[in-house]
DNA sequence: CTCATCTCAGCAAGACTGAGATGT
DNA sequence: CACATCTCAGTCTTGCTGAGATGA
């Protein structure tokens, strides 16, 4: 016997918390496809990108960018220094503090993420409409805001 | 310096699987805080309202219908059992089989549950009209069953 | 002294794999 | 024989906590 999503009950089947869980599931398998044989991961982008827009940061910052956690920073930078996509140096100003800078290599890399990355959004997406596209980011998005702290 | 949700580059503010994440996250957080003190998770309520609404199944269709691997299912099985929300029994016409029912203390424990899981729904969309609750779980289903395998 | 920063060690939950025992 | 079921042990990732060292 074969069972598909809506196989669940209905009490599962609408619950938006379920839904949204069961969402991000789909759209992390699409997005770890589109990062496969880079070497790197949701982190190594999040972190690449915001250097690259918002120029050299202490960790701290990238942390309260990316809301990536302080431990996970440092395993993340640590990957991206091996490679040479980033490189720390200390802070003249406050020496407890690391500046971080993408390096050329860095920007070359993040390039070719941009690319997979746009991909999984068009994986995940693949059945809507831009305009149901666009209804979806609002509503994400203003979730979000109504749970920001 | 206060950074919120916005403070992320655009490239990452407005990415589908990035936002469908950070939304999970929030909704987790919602359910987790709703269970707390009832000894349950959300395993725990998925296999009860199954077993609830389709009546006593061997542990191959629960996996099946709620999309919990093999593995969890005994575990969380394990946690209802010990609490006598569940029982198991050996399937007389086939052998391999537990048939797994559901309590009278099951169902009780069950009702419980469906309010705090409803709050949870109410608190993460407390900023969203049920017209866009309606539009979010329509966009989030369409992508799950164009995902179905 | 308090607070911020960086780092490391380790935990918990969720999703999953492999393998064995049993039975169809 | 192939296949399904239940179970156990263990892995991997993500998000997180606690604590130490250093310095503002």
């Amino acid at each position: 016997m074969e069972y598909a999503h809506d196989d669940a009950p209905g009490r599962l089947r609408a619950l938006p918390t379920r839904l949204v869980n069961q969402v991000a599931v789909i759209a992390n398998r699409a997005t770890e496809r589109a990062l496969d044989s880079t070497g790197s991961r949701r982190y190594h982008y999040s972190l690449l990108v915001t250097l690259s827009d918002f120029g050299p940061a202490s960790q701290a910052d990238l942390g309260r960018r990316t809301r990536i956690d302080r431990s996970d920073i440092v395993a993340a930078l640590n990957d991206l220094a091996e490679r040479s996509f980033i490189e720390r140096s200390p802070d003249p100003g406050d020496r407890r503090r690391n500046i971080v800078t993408i390096t050329e290599a860095g920007t070359r890399h993040l390039a070719d993420l941009d690319v997979r990355i746009a991909g999984a959004q068009d994986e995940l997406l693949a059945d809507l409409s831009s305009a149901d596209r666009g209804e979806l980011v609002r509503l994400l998005t203003r979730i979000l805001r109504a749970h920001a702290d």
